[in-house]
This record gives C-alpha cells, sequence and structure tokens, in this order.
DNA sequence: CTGAAAGCGCTTACAG
DNA sequence: CTGAAAGCGCTTACAG
C-alpha cells in the first residue's frame, strides 16, 4: 500500500504538504494541493489510520461493552449507538460479556490497550479492577443501561419504576393476586432495581411478595426457564410472572409449555424489555418498552461530550408498558385504563395495535 | 499512562529488555525478568496497542461486515465469529451495513484504514469498489454467508437446497400448491439461491412459480409485509408463503395478521434461518435452520488461515428443515416423513419437540 | 544477555 | 506557503 512518502514523492511536495492537504490545513498553495490530490487518485492512497492515532494520541473509536449481543434489547441498544456515532465521526468496537465478568473486563483491557478515546460501559457485574482502572485513568466513560453505584460517570438509562406500577395495576384489575418475579443478578442495576419497583408497587396494593416468588436468574433464556420451573412446583404457583428481561421471558415460555399450561389462562406472564417478536408470541406478550435507540444517541452524545471536554450529564428517560394478551383479557382499544385503578402513576400506558 | 520507557527506568533497564521481557523473548536474564516484571505490576503499565500494531504491522484484529446486526441469524454469526476469533487471538469489528451498500463501502473502507489483519465479508450487495481493492490489495479476506461470483476468496456459507426441497414436499403433502416466496435481493447470492432452490424444488412436483409470486423482498420486515400485501390482493392468492429471510417472515406474520387471517388455515407459512421465537410464535414456524455457529467459526479459522499464510479452502454445510405447526397439520412426532413423498431428498427432517 | 539505534507512517511546531 | 526534523511508543536486527 501506498505510503505518505509515495504521494509525497509523486505530486512533487514533501510529506507534510501532503499532510496538510489531506488534513484541510488552510495554508497550501492551490496548485500543491492540487498536485497532491491527483497524485492521492494515482495512487490509491489512504492515509494508515494506525500512524495517524500513534501521531495525534486520537483513535476517533469507542469502545462498547454489553452483557450480551444476542439479546434483542442489546443488539437495538449497539445499532443506535454505532449509528450515531458514526454521526459524530466515531467508529465503534462492541465487546460482548456473555454476562460473565471475566469476559466483561478482558473487552475492557483490550479496549484500552487499542486506546479507545472513550468508552461506554454495561457492567455485567459490580466494579471490577479494569473498570475502575479505566476510570481512575481518566479514560471517558459513560455508563448505559446499567451503572455501578459510587463511581462517578455519567448514566444514561431508563427509569422503568412507573411502567411496574402500570403493569401491577394491569396485573391487579385482572384480578392476580400471588405475583412472582424472575430477577436479574442483584449485581447488576437493572436486576435489583426491577426487583424493587416491583415489591413497592405490590407494596401499594397490599400484595405480598414472598422470597419464593422471587426466582433468581441471570438475563439468560435458560435461567427464565428453570425458575419457572420452580414457581410451578410450588404448592401455591404463582397466578402472574413478571421475567426482568425478555430472554428470561422466553425461558418462562418455554417451562409453561412444557408443563402443558396456558398463557394467560393458567399463569399470566409480562416482560421488561419489548421486542418485535412479542407482537406474534401465543400470545402477544405485555411487555414494558424502553426508549432504547434513545438512550443510545443519548449516549454516546454524553461520552462524545466527555471526549471532547464538554461537560456531559446523566440521562434519564422514562420506559412504558404495551399491554397485550399475556396478563387476561383482551386490552380494550377504545379506553386506556378502564378498570384499572392506578393509585400511584400518571404514566401513560399505550396499548398496541392488536 | 506509563509507557515502556518508564518501565525501563524503574526496572533499570532499557527499553529493549523491557520488550524481551513482554514478548517472551528467550535471551533474558532471570534478574532482568524479574525487576521488569515487578516495574510493569507496579506502574500498570499496558502497552500501547497502537504502536505496537505500526511496528509489527500487525493489529490481531480481524473486521466483519455484515448486512444487518438486527437480524438474530447475523447476530448469531457475529457472536461465533468473536468467539472462535478471541480463542485464535484475535479480536473482531462488526460493521453493520444495515443492508445499504453504501454503509457497507464505508466500513469495509474505515477497517481497512485501520489495517485489520483480516476481513470477514457478507455482502449486502454485488461486487463494490472497496471490496475488490480489498481482495486485490491482497488482504486476507472471506465470504460468510453470501459471497460475490468471480472473486477468487474462500467462502463458508450453508447449502439450502436440499431443506428447501424437504420444505416443498412438507407443503405438497399437506395439500399445498400455490406456493409463493418472498425473495432476497437477486443482487445477493442467498436472494438469488433461495429463489432457484425453490423454483427447482416446485417443479420437481410440476407445481408452477409464475412471476406474481415471486415477490421482491429486502431481507428486512417491512418489504415482507409489503409483498405479503400482494400475495393477498391477488385474485387467487397463494396458500403457502416462504419467507427467504426470518425477519421478512415477521413481516409476513403482520400482513396476514392484519387482514384477519390465520396461518396456517388461511394461508401456510415458512421461513429461511430459523430462530428460537420461532417455537414461541402463533403458530409455531416452519423453518430452514443453518449450521450458524459453525458457519462462524470455520469462517474464523479459514480466515486465521490466509492471515497466517496457510491455505484456507471453502466450506459448505447443510442447512436443515425444522417443521413446526405454520404449514398445516401438527407434526407426527412418531414417522420423520409420514405422507411426505420424497422424490429427491436425502436430507433429514428434524421435527422441534412440541 | 543487553543496549543503542533505526524505523513503522504519520503530524506539527519551527524556521524560513 | 513549504520543508526538515522531531517524536508518538513500540520492536528488532545489529553489535558487543
Amino acid at each position: 500500500m501506498a505510503s505518505i512518502k509515495d504521494v509525497a514523492a509523486t505530486a512533487g511536495v514533501s510529506a507534510a504538504t501532503v499532510s496538510r492537504v489531506l488534513n484541510a490545513h488552510p495554508s497550501v498553495s492551490e496548485d500543491a494541493r492540487t498536485r497532491v490530490l491527483s497524485a492521492v487518485a494515482a495512487l490509491g492512497y489512504r492515509p494508515h489510520g494506525v500512524a495517524r492515532s500513534l501521531r495525534t494520541a486520537q483513535t476517533h473509536t469507542l469502545g462498547l461493552v454489553i452483557s450480551d449481543v444476542l439479546n434483542p434489547y442489546f443488539t437495538e441498544l449497539a445499532r443506535s449507538v454505532e449509528e450515531e456515532a458514526r454521526a459524530l465521526g466515531y467508529s465503534v468496537i462492541i465487546g460482548n460479556a456473555d454476562e460473565r465478568p471475566d469476559l466483561q473486563d478482558h473487552h475492557v483491557r483490550t479496549l484500552l490497550d487499542r486506546r479507545i478515546d472513550g468508552l461506554l460501559l454495561s457492567p455485567a457485574d459490580g466494579a471490577s479492577a479494569p473498570m475502575l482502572d479505566a476510570v481512575g485513568a481518566g479514560v471517558p466513560t459513560v455508563f448505559v443501561d446499567r451503572w455501578i453505584p459510587g463511581v462517578d460517570v455519567p448514566v444514561v438509562r431508563a427509569d422503568g419504576r412507573a411502567a411496574v406500577r402500570d403493569l401491577v395495576a394491569h396485573l391487579y384489575a385482572l384480578g392476580h393476586r400471588r405475583l412472582a418475579i424472575i430477577a436479574g443478578p442483584g449485581s447488576t442495576t437493572t436486576g435489583s432495581e426491577r426487583v424493587t419497583a416491583f415489591r413497592e408497587a405490590l407494596a401499594a396494593y397490599g400484595l405480598p411478595l414472598p422470597d419464593t416468588r422471587i426466582g433468581q436468574g441471570d438475563f439468560q433464556a435458560a435461567s427464565g426457564r428453570r425458575v419457572t420451573e420452580g414457581f410451578l412446583d410450588l404448592p401455591e404457583p404463582p397466578d402472574a410472572v413478571f421475567a426482568a428481561d425478555n430472554l428470561m421471558a422466553l425461558g418462562a415460555l418455554d417451562a409453561i409449555r412444557a408443563r402443558g399450561l396456558r398463557v394467560p389462562d393458567d399463569i399470566a406472564l409480562a416482560a421488561f424489555d419489548d421486542i418485535p417478536w412479542f407482537v406474534h408470541t401465543d400470545p402477544p406478550v405485555t411487555a414494558i418498552a424502553q426508549p432504547t435507540g434513545e438512550l443510545g444517541r443519548a449516549a454516546v452524545r454524553a461520552l462524545a461530550d466527555r471526549i471532547e471536554g464538554r461537560p456531559a450529564a446523566s440521562v434519564t428517560l422514562p420506559a412504558r408498558l404495551v399491554v397485550r394478551r399475556s396478563c387476561g383479557a383482551a386490552p380494550a382499544p377504545t379506553s386506556r385504563t378502564s378498570g384499572i385503578p392506578a393509585p400511584a402513576s400518571p404514566t401513560p400506558v399505550r396499548r398496541s395495535t392488536p
């Protein structure tokens, strides 16, 4: 491949002049510019990104470490991150942690070794040494979706509390009283927050949430299956199950179907995170939808702010309930809250088109 | 961040010795090694990947350009690629083309500018200048899933012809005679091959495939919806629709549901590419499953072979039919081919567990 | 076994 | 407006 020296030789100028032309430096004669440009075209020259990065100490690259690419929520998040990053002149390298802290740390280290300009993190676990090192070393960092309390870094996330209250109101109105939750890992913020929100919402209706109805999952389908089987084995099984993410809901569906039970007749099901397939499952699944694309874009903007020396603020966006048929009854399209006592919920409840 | 000079100073040796220790060069005294290692630990030193790459002309990075990350098939492919690459000591940078040739070319160029060691390509379209440049410039390249005829590069892909024959046999046995296909772009190999395979399979049963029953899609859900609406508007609508990928099947499901029709009673549906959600859709969708993980791993191995100077061969793996309920009748779990005349199909038909 | 030196391909003050 | 020179942080023949 041609180097800047080749271009300089062909154009009859110095490498410095070639560099100036390529970087749109103002003080270059029209003549020099023309000759450089045609030499570039003739040689098919493309600047060596690695050399450029070494010299400028900038890679124009963002690192994104997510917990699980196979989770459609994170796939969509990654996609919107890449889109916004591209618009701002960055490329992004995705590290998939597969919900494994060791893999997450591997990716963080690899990304730092590559000297990415900034790091977008959705911690698979609590604080880890490489992550704290990155923050400590002053690498611009932003948490997205999940975060680590006590680490002074902007957080871009959705607040699902109001939507969870709407969900519980919906379940209550449909007659469900023994509600259960398939939780994510307690070491993740989304894992613990969703349980807390659920518990608080139940409390508002005077409903208990005994430990037997809190199943410990890990955001993966298999754990949803396992936990649901446990629920169904209970002397008094729950009449409604809330899965803290879409994959665990898939696992729950597997387990329920394997027992020959039906949703929602035998047991109601709802999920955190909405995905296109929930419209076509049997039955369509009631879910809490995050503004995923907006989260990704806001996270990139916050990170770019930090990288480019501007102050970056945390962003919290609301999630919303999307009612379908998996909790019972057909949604009534005319009235938004028909029959649902909403003790503390001003959040709009969107009903999906049937 | 500490540099190799800092480590050298702390350890009381030269940078060359530090480098030798870090790269496991044999001729280093035990004493020097110890002092370097403790200096590294004390300073928290991590080698500057960019500098190292510039010097060694290796980035230990693979570029993967896929057509659409949001397509679960490609998500899984990307995941297996990353996994195998990591096992072989490479990281991977994913470029999502979103089925847009311009975006694909942008990613190819960006990846080449970063001097990735090798390129894994699933062309969104026919040949493009940047792609041919890459191959021409001698950048190790492997096609995965889709490829470009006439370009001398190893291809790792699945052959779905036998599975398509099985599908047509299945549809025929269930009484369907007016079969239709939602095709992918003719400029992609997977787009055209699946139509060809379908047409040939129909011919074996003496069934016609008029142009009106070949809908032009683009592998995205919206096109599946649009094409299906066209099918349903036909004076004589098809009684079975085969979507050439899972997203177009999702769109077809949308369109069918919007008309108030039912699958499979009013119209049968099958898809190329199997995904976990197909088990839980209403009804569960009969699909052709690719050995996605194997494809990703084989592609990485082929690319690593090329990069490391070994000969790399193309790999073709078989796809297989997974029968569910979307084409009619409940699958008979006892007999694998019950009632299905199979004129030319030795491929095993796997039935999914109900 | 070890270090000084060159060089990977750029960019950017500095001097003219 | 332009070029020679230095230097980003490494690795690696070369000489000792």
